[in-house]
Parts: structure tokens; sequence; C-alpha cells
DNA sequence: TCATTAAATTGTT
DNA sequence: AACAATTTAATGA
């Protein structure tokens, strides 16, 4: 794993469909999208590349359009521990970017990605002006303050079985990460990564689960069939 | 468009 | 960790 890379700028327009798949763009006036959407900074991020890294300033407030990204911290010890995986439509770094700060994290790509980036300035301007904005900001406050909450849980868990199904249901999350839907494009040695576990181990959670009709395996993603049941069924050890 | 080959991913030991 | 089987992506006629 190449862990030094940084995020290389390389612009590049964003297709109608990409837009799209920006969900707070769809919230704001006519004229403030096109303010947000020619500052958008775009960039196709190659696997291993930082997009922020910790106590470096804050430069932009962060969304993947395509991809897989890992958010991470670091212990006393300097060991890397995961936080959160981040899939398409998900948006990070708005606490860092309210108060101007340094990254607390770092967040870095599974695989190729298209990063978006939005000015901190350009931001700080949407939230002085936009309702819609400012209500998109306070839900992805609320919702990953659960996610966060929730992880916790997960951490305390040694059923492995339940750990792949609560990290699944995390990263299934329709409020935080929109552009996901059905099927999450994510291969058993990425999710292996994210949770801690083998891939094999992971492999054969996700066949339990699949046997129980809670999600379907494919190649090189999964397709969740019952989230509830993601979130909350018991496994029996 | 089809066939062939390489690469990626999965399933199993 | 290693291996075989399967699926996808890439290539070129």
């Amino acid at each position: 794993m190449s862990s030094d890379q940084t995020l290389h700028q390389r612009r590049r327009t964003l297709t109608p469909a990409e837009l799209a798949g920006i969900p707070w763009l769809a919230l704001l006036s006519p004229a403030e999208r096109d303010i947000a959407v020619a500052d958008l900074q775009i960039s196709e991020a190659q696997p291993g590349d930082l997009v922020c890294r910790i106590g470096r300033p804050v430069t932009y407030w962060f969304g993947v359009v395509d991809g897989l990204l890992k958010m991470s911290g670091e212990n006393a010890d300097g060991q890397a521990l995961t936080f959160a995986g981040l899939p398409p439509g998900g948006w990070f770094g708005e606490g860092t970017v309210l108060k101007r700060e340094i990254y607390r994290y770092n967040v870095q790509t599974l695989r190729k990605s298209l990063v978006a980036g939005l000015p901190v300035d350009t931001f700080h301007q949407l939230l002085d002006h936009s309702i819609g904005f400012n209500r998109f900001v306070m839900n992805q406050l609320n919702e990953r303050l659960a996610q966060f909450i929730a992880a916790r849980e997960i951490d305390r868990m040694n059923n492995p079985d339940l750990r792949v199904a609560r990290s699944l249901a995390a990263l299934f999350n329709p409020a935080l990460y929109p552009g996901v839907g059905e099927v999450l494009r994510i291969t058993q040695q990425e999710l292996a990564y994210l949770v801690g576990l083998s891939r094999q181990r992971v492999n054969e959670a996700l066949a339990a689960l699949a046997a129980q009709g809670t999600i379907r395996v494919e190649y090189g993603g999964l397709r969740v069939l019952d989230l509830p049941a993601l979130r909350s069924r018991i496994f029996s050890q």
C-alpha cells in the first residue's frame, strides 16, 4: 500500500449524471447552484491517494462522486484506526470546514475514485445564504453522529457476522450515501479492509447473510435485500 | 460483433 | 497464504 501519495488535481468536468449524484446541489437556487458548480474541483484519485491528511489546513469540503474512500484516524501508537467507509454520494469534512481548522483524520481511496471538493469559502457563502444548504449540513451532522455511535457498538462486537452486517448497514445508509442505492460496488477485499477482518471471514459472513436472504452477493458488489435486517438482526453464535 | 486473452474477484482449502 | 474457478474488461480481427 503506497500511503504517501497526495491527491493530484487533474481537473475534469462532471457529466450531468455525475452532477445529479451530488445530493445538495438540488437544494440550491439556480444562482447558488451555478456558483457551486463553477467552484467545484473535480479530481480523479488513484488507489491509495490521500484526499485529506491529519494536520493539514482545511481546503475543501469533499464528496465522493464515484469510487470508495476510507476515513481513518491514528491512536496513540500511530496505528491507523478506520472510522468509516465512504461510498458514492457521501460528503465529509463539514465539521472541519465550519471551524476552518485542520483535518482530524486521513481519507484515502481504496480504489480509483472521482472526488469533488467545494472550497471552504464557497461552503461558507452557501451556509450564509441558502436555507436548503443549511438543512443538508444539519442533517448530515446528525446522521453522522448516529453513525459513529453505532460504530462504537460495532467495535465492541466479537461476532464477525454481526460486524459485517452492521458495517454494511452503515455503507447502505441512504441519508449519508444517496449514491449507493440498491447495489454497493465493493469487493470483499475492500470490505475486509474496512471492517478489519480477513477476506475469508468476510466471505463467510457474506455467505451467511446471503443465506438469510438479507443480501445478495454479486461479482464486485453487494445487493441489499433487507436493510432493516442488516441493522437489527440478531445472530446466533 | 465475436473470439481470444489478460486481469480482477471470488470461493475454498 | 495459496490455489483454482469464475466473471469482467480489453484487445484486435
